[in-house]
DNA sequence: ACATTTTAAGATAAAATTATCTTAAATTTG
DNA sequence: CAAATTTAAGATAATTTTATCTTAAAATGT
């Protein structure tokens, strides 16, 4: 359902939201604290720059930092930039157009499921960390 | 989510599901009337034969015909066939192990969503043409 | 200026998925 | 038996996804 390049993102994303405390903070950190290929991430980190989610600096104490508020960037945000978000509004079974009026044999069922997803990946960044940092549960794994 | 295999067999085997009256069906007659490509469809039945849904017939007349009954044959059968089921029952973001005890960041979110859309696949092709026969939509796309 | 660190960019390659084609084998019909 | 039809099987190819490597450019600190 999510590629890898979406899955290390927002895993590196995640963890980015929680130790923003630092200034920057460099891909191979990343990489080498979430056990994450460094060129593959780095690659796909390029690209979330690029779609205006994360700002970048190189040089020596240079790395990553998010470009907006981590409350404005959201799940769905990451998949778009790196995936797309065609799953969430479109036919389970391949059909150009599949409508309430002209629907496949299971349209009905599935919109119902695919506006699940979406409210489910349009959490924030902010949500999870929260959820993280003041919730109940430990042991996340990141 | 589907891979275009699953997509093509699960439209295969409703209009299959739809024209039980004719003994078999071939999969030259499925293609053109699915308008889907006939080698790569027939590759996949060929598939759905061997993992014992369907039976199949060569020769003139010969053709394809499901093994059980079609209260027996869910579309989550199909996609195990084909692809394998393990969205329906492993981490969003890729872990190996996930857990209610030691969860990833969205795991408790991702639980109930993945037990829904197993639920969803979990429907056989009975029910399915039941509600396109019996149902009130009309219009359905095949 | 120089060495070091870090992102940027693009080339390359490996693997998986999707698609097509060819030949063989089985069955039916005449 | 011969011709036509249809699935079976496997080779081949195209495309997409995933992964790695190399070189360049920018920034820092000495």
């Amino acid at each position: 359902m999510l590629s890898e390049s979406v899955k290390d993102c927002i895993r590196a994303l995640i963890f980015l939201a929680l130790n923003q405390d630092h200034q920057y903070i460099s891909v191979k950190e990343i990489s080498e604290r979430l056990n994450l290929p460094f060129h593959f991430l780095a690659k796909n980190i390029q690209r979330l720059v690029k779609s205006g989610i994360l700002a970048s600096y190189r040089g020596p104490k240079g790395g990553i930092v998010f470009k907006k508020p981590i409350k404005d960037i959201k799940i769905i945000d990451i998949i778009k930039s790196l995936d797309d978000d065609k799953l969430f509004n479109s036919c389970i079974l391949g059909f150009e157009e599949c409508s309430d009026e002209k629907p496949c044999a299971i349209h009905h069922r599935w919109v119902i499921e695919r506006e699940r997803l979406y409210t489910l990946f349009n959490t924030s960044l902010a949500e999870i960390v929260k959820n993280i940092k003041f919730g109940k549960i430990k042991n996340i794994k990141l």
